[in-house]
DNA sequence: TTTCACAAATGCAGACTTGCAGTTCCGCAA
DNA sequence: TTGCGGAACTGCAAGTCTGCATTTGTGAAA
């Protein structure tokens, strides 16, 4: 039996409402565009009030492109091991924690969205910020169980080199994110970050 | 004969009434709280209307902070030399640029305000990333004038090499910036990325 | 000196966003 | 089955922010 058997009246009426207002919303905005779609006229097609647009949604951005709260899953987090490629584990475990903020969206209407409204794009970076963030805790607590990591380095502590680390995991992420060839239709897959990584490993190697 | 040997009337009353929004912003914020220091209130005590506060202003936390548009020096930019040092020296150039987008504030009001709103500090983050961008355009084009950058990295052109570069160089300020030891009164000056710089190195041998 | 172009300021209307208080209705336990 | 506590919904009011049309006053040219 599993947990999700029965979802009680209240929390399938919640879905119900959420899936309802995105679904306007991305529609609306396609439809008439983002500017012209106005809130009331998104909570008047998913039958609720403009104020209870803001029980489900922090704006009208996230309506639209159908954006969550990112959540880290503890069993990717425990496959982390720290001694290969730990850079490259990270950044895979970045884009997981990214996607989770992304709500299903029809693939063609989300193209179409964030081509013709920039900065659709920034509001979804916003939550990948969140996502850095929770990822950061996460590793620090993986770092402070591994030896080698523990001490952290010479005048830091190991939430430092913690929070360090993830910022360097981050920038594949961020450079694909922000890379011309980015396709937001798929979204960011583990894979795409190996050329990044190679690049990343590149520029090191150049630089010392 | 200098060039700012007498500004136009205009241009004197221009940055008068800038610095009389700032001042208004910063002192009702502190006496009465933020969020009671409404933006009418703000303009009222600068004298102009709430209309005009907009046009000096994009959000009344930019007033409170004084926080402007970041602006790159060229005459900085002329002085980078790809071979020695690289990360450092964009890292430091980030900082040079990033302070041009911080007004000159009394210190002791700038450390209370900052303290008891964080939201003004993650404000003050957004200039950041501004400045980030306008130095990277400024990196590729001297990296693409250097023969051992130019050429890019296998499969990824020379802007490529620069994007992430600088991302790279943005690691030891974002670390800083984000440090419990922050102080937003001194502000961050190049000198204090060292450590940061040192720990990176420290963590990219660790990786290899 | 007069005139002209333009930057800055303003009022107004409308949209976004949040806090508060009152109401409705689901879920649970007696 | 009933009754209760709490979650969700709602309207209202205040504040933030933007676009547009109009006015005012400065700086410069004629």
């Amino acid at each position: 039996m599993t947990k999700i058997a029965t979802p009680s009246l209240r929390e399938r009426r919640k879905a119900e409402t959420w899936t309802a207002l995105h679904e306007a919303a991305a529609s609306l905005a396609l439809e008439r565009g983002l500017e012209h779609a106005t809130v009331e006229a998104i909570a008047d097609s998913a039958g609720v009030s403009s104020r209870t647009f803001f029980n489900y949604f922090r704006a009208k951005e996230d309506a639209v492109l159908g954006l969550q709260e990112p959540v880290l899953d503890p069993q990717l987090l425990s496959r982390i091991s720290p001694r290969v490629d730990l850079v490259g584990q990270v950044s895979r475990l970045l884009v997981a924690v990214a996607r989770t903020a992304l709500g299903s969206t029809d693939a063609r209407r989300r193209r179409q969205l964030m081509a013709a409204y920039p900065h659709l794009a920034q509001r979804q970076m916003e939550y990948m910020v969140k996502a850095e963030a929770l990822v950061c805790e996460a590793v620090a607590s993986v770092l402070a169980g591994d030896p080698s990591w523990a001490a952290g380095a010479e005048g830091f502590g190991a939430d430092d080199t913690a929070r360090m680390l993830v910022m360097i995991a981050g920038i594949p992420v961020r450079f694909n994110l922000t890379s011309a060839g980015y396709d937001p239709v798929r979204g960011l897959r583990p894979e795409d970050l190996d050329p990044s990584l190679a690049l990343l490993r590149q520029i090191q190697r150049k630089l010392s």
